[in-house]
DNA sequence: GCCGTTTTCGGCCCGACTGTTTTCAGTCG
């Protein structure tokens, strides 16, 4: 059982808790452990086997520690089995209806005897709900919408498809309103989460009226929802909807903080306001004893009164960056100016788009110190895989690139891990290369035990500097393949190879919470953009923001080092190697 | 159910919006 499904345990434990009526204390309290637990860097089942102390997790008392531990060992929870069997069946699945919260659904599902969403609608169509207390045509109305939006379209959206949405609003307004001042986009897509739910805009302008009718008036907006003086909200091509707020320049900080979050950011920071005798909300901070409303233009003075410096927005996720900010040790993350090179780059010899010649060009624009070429081996035959008369070829077309370019330019391979662990060329081939990506592409179904030991065994290999993209996700498309995370990056820290951060912002694999965990291991990153066009490299500030929401420091970094310590590192052997990456050798 | 430079007991973040109501419950972020 993964953190994922034990968090979601928990979630739907404070939801029964709701409904049961507990008080809202014990509610929030399963609620928060649920979301600390699906952003927990190690996993629960092994800390369970290690003996961890699990109160050390925010939010985890002894309580919490027992029900975590029952579930680890026995795969069921008692209270959460005695609750569900107390309730009516379904009361869960209705509240997926956005608009449902627990006392409806328990509502309905008593009154109504529905126990699924059609059973819901149906009920909803003959008049029932309406005729329920506190209920009545609009709200049977509103919950018919949710339904049927809820049907058209599937859930949150690839942070790949809705950053350039919102790049492109910003700009568009921008453009059409030259009053706009500041402006920018918070929430969820601020914080950089792999996946978005509405894209949240704000500003600060003299007149909000010009910017609030020029985004209504935008030729991909499809609908308006709310067209007020401080909100507007409208849903863009393709279902995405967009909220916008401007104020004044002298509120910009703290609404900006608002709206970029998270919840539980917030309400830390709140409780912490509170202990120090001040109140926080989107306009400002009041001074409790006083009463008086202090107004802030930017985060870092809103942050510096409560004597904090600036926190991230990558790692506000109310974890412990809290703790860390008001001890003085939030660390410098990594920006995308620390990165040297790109070391996952595919040309048209295997299935890239662009020329050798175009790739290196628009890296080296980059200002980048190296890159490595990565074509696929032999074996992937859909992608042109390249036999090894042809990896020579373009050896000594790379050394003739090299001329004349300001680039270093290493000969790489991304070599598939064939489905028995072993390498699509011979090691002496393997052995010519500069770097050598390894990576699954075929076989992705095996069990968890065969999909470890087949990327096990390809870390043995001496030659092999990184395993690429680790779990083989496509955000929204295809699911990670089976492996058991804590077992690949301990293999990664003893044998000395370096783990992909594949930075494509359809993969972001590694993820943010297995970053965390590799670097705690010792096992050095690598950012790359596995690009197959010229416009690809772009990519790198996905990736970049990805490893600071797994707190990462340029020295967690391979790709961050200057190119004489990357060399030094790629020719001292493995696993000798991690002395230099640890800056020792 | 969690937690402690106020506390081992008594607190626990803040506001907007909606729809149903005559003062507020429910939901959301």
């Amino acid at each position: 059982m993964d953190n994922s499904e034990i968090a979601q345990v928990f979630e739907e434990l404070a939801i029964l808790s709701e409904m049961k009526g507990d008080v809202v204390f014990k509610v929030r309290a399963y609620q928060r452990a649920a979301r600390t637990i699906e952003q927990l860097s190690l996993s629960l089942e092994k800390a369970v086997s290690d003996e961890v102390d699990l109160k050390t997790i925010p939010g985890v008392g002894s309580a919490i520690s027992s029900k975590i531990k029952e579930l680890v060992t026995t795969g069921k929870m008692e209270t959460y089995e005695k609750l569900a069997s107390e309730l009516p069946p379904g009361v869960l699945t209705l509240m997926n209806v956005p608009g449902i919260g627990p006392k409806t659904a328990m509502l309905v599902a008593t009154e109504l005897g529905a126990s699924t969403v059609e059973e819901m609608e149906s009920a909803i169509l003959a008049g029932r709900l309406s005729a329920l207390p506190r209920m009545g045509e609009k709200t049977a109305e509103n919950i018919l919408r949710h339904i049927r939006s809820l049907r058209s379209k599937d859930g949150r959206t690839p942070i790949g498809q809705a950053l350039p949405i919102a790049e492109s609003i910003i700009a568009s307004l921008r453009e059409a309103c030259p009053d706009v001042r500041e402006m920018e986009y918070a929430g969820s897509l601020r914080r950089w989460q792999e996946t978005i739910g509405d894209i949240d805009i704000m500003g600060t302008a003299h007149d909000a009226q010009p910017i609030i009718d020029a985004l209504a008036s935008l030729p991909s907006v499809q609908q308006v929802l709310v067209k007020g003086p401080k909100k507007t909200s409208v849903v863009v091509h393709p279902g995405i909807q967009v909220d916008l707020r401007i104020v004044d320049d002298d509120s910009y900080g703290a609404l900006i903080q608002y709206f970029t979050g998270s919840q539980q950011h917030n309400v830390r920071l709140r409780e912490y306001a509170v202990q120090r005798g001040l109140s926080l909300n989107e306009y400002g901070i009041t001074v409790l004893e006083t009463g008086t409303l202090e107004k802030f233009a930017d985060e870092t003075s809103f942050y510096g009164r409560l004597d904090l410096p600036l926190i991230p927005p990558e790692v506000r996720e109310g974890m412990w960056e809290l703790d860390i900010a008001s001890r003085g040790d939030m660390p410098y993350l990594l920006e995308l100016s620390d990165i040297r090179g790109d070391l996952h780059v595919h040309s048209n010899w295997s299935d890239g788009r662009d020329s050798i010649e175009d790739m290196v060009g628009t890296l080296a624009a980059k200002g980048y110190q190296y890159m490595a070429l990565t074509d696929h081996s032999a074996g992937l035959g859909v992608a042109n895989g390249l036999s090894i008369e042809r990896l020579r070829q373009q050896r000594t077309v790379l050394d003739t690139v090299q001329q004349g370019c300001p680039m270093k330019l290493f000969h790489g391979s991304e070599v598939d891990i064939r489905a028995d662990g072993s390498l699509d060329y011979p090691d002496d081939m393997l052995a010519e290369l500069d770097v050598v990506i390894a990576s699954v592409h075929s076989g992705l179904g095996q069990s968890s035990e065969k999909m470890t030991a087949r990327i096990i065994n390809a870390m043995h290999n001496p030659h092999v500097t990184a395993i690429g993209h680790p779990t083989g996700r496509l955000l929204g498309t295809r699911d990670a393949v089976e492996a058991d995370m804590e077992a690949l990056l301990q293999a990664a820290a003893d044998t000395g190879t370096a783990m992909e951060v594949n930075a494509s912002p359809w993969r972001l694999d590694l993820k943010d919470t297995h970053i965390t965990r590799a670097r705690e291991l010792g096992v050095p990153l690598i950012i790359n953009t596995d690009s197959h066009a010229t416009e690809e490299p772009e990519a790198m500030r996905f990736g970049v923001a990805i490893a600071r929401r797994g707190w990462c420091e340029p020295h967690h970094v391979l790709n961050t080092m200057p190119l004489e310590r990357f060399q030094a590192f790629l020719s001292t052997p493995k696993p000798q190697r991690l002395r230099v990456f640890a800056g020792l050798g």
